[in-house]
DNA sequence: GCTTGACTTGGAGCGCACTCGAAGGCGTAG
DNA sequence: CTACGCCTTCGAGTGCGCTCCAAGTCAAGC
């Protein structure tokens, strides 16, 4: 039996940009940020390996609970000071949870008064009749 | 009993800003992309009545929900229409509806995916030594 | 050797939703 | 009359997160 190469074999940059769902304009944007190093072939092709699509899946769910880049790039420095700045990512994460809980319920709100409307402008196409309606008077609802 | 003028009297743009939880700045913005047209004092002043502050009430819950200018643009012209176009923005509403939903579903996974990080770093500061822990190697989580 | 295609770089451009600045008008207080 | 403050308009500027372009390099196929 010869040397194995494992499965997980390093990725080109628009393989990489399939798997995560994003362009590799984006890819090459991150990096330029600092948000990560990533290892190069002889050519100087960059080769994403599990280290790189790890560290950016979770990158990319900060994106998606709408951390902005400061945010990320302050994480991401925490996590290259190592070990020791383990409390301070726990206190980046939680502040930022904390936030993205506060645009959840604003979200739901706002998606409410949407629903509303949409009731308000009936389910079938007839005005909804509604039997016993309300004491407000006729007021014009558009 | 002379002629009462009734409580909900306009309001200035600075007022009306306040009470929305906008800018100035923002209400005329509003008002120059054709969402809305505001009645004026003698002077040229703007004054916000009960109905641009219920349009705007409503236009912010959809700008809240993510919806852009173009569909607050697009709403705003079908509502002027008059009754003939409630079918239409119901229709624009539901499809609104589902497109915020669907980045609820995602929001939602993207903060599993933190919190998820945010259990890894531990509750109190300690490792988590975690009674029979799972038959996972020695994986370096950052 | 030549073409093709995917990659590289640095830098410029874009779309969105505001956000602000400049210049001027109006109304009240002193 | 002057000063003040808030209002007006028009147009330009800002910040964010990409997004794209031009020019060049490299490996593989014909």
């Amino acid at each position: 039996m010869p040397t194995v190469a494992p499965l997980p074999a390093a990725l080109p940059i628009r393989e990489a940009a399939a798997l995560l769902g994003v362009s590799a304009h984006t890819l090459r944007y991150y990096e330029r940020e600092g948000l990560l190093g990533v290892p190069r072939a002889a050519g100087g092709e960059r080769l994403y390996g599990e280290a790189e699509l790890a560290r950016l899946r979770f990158l990319l769910h900060l994106r998606g609970t709408g951390m902005g880049m400061a945010g990320l790039r302050e994480y991401v420095a925490l996590t290259e000071q190592g070990a020791a700045t383990v409390d301070a990512r726990r206190g980046l994460l939680l502040r930022h949870e904390a936030a993205v809980l506060a645009r959840l319920d604003a979200l739901q709100a706002d998606l409410a008064a949407v629903r509303r409307k949409i009731a308000l402008y009936g389910y079938g196409g007839a005005p909804l009749p509604s039997t016993l309606s309300p004491a407000t008077p006729v007021v014009q609802e558009t």
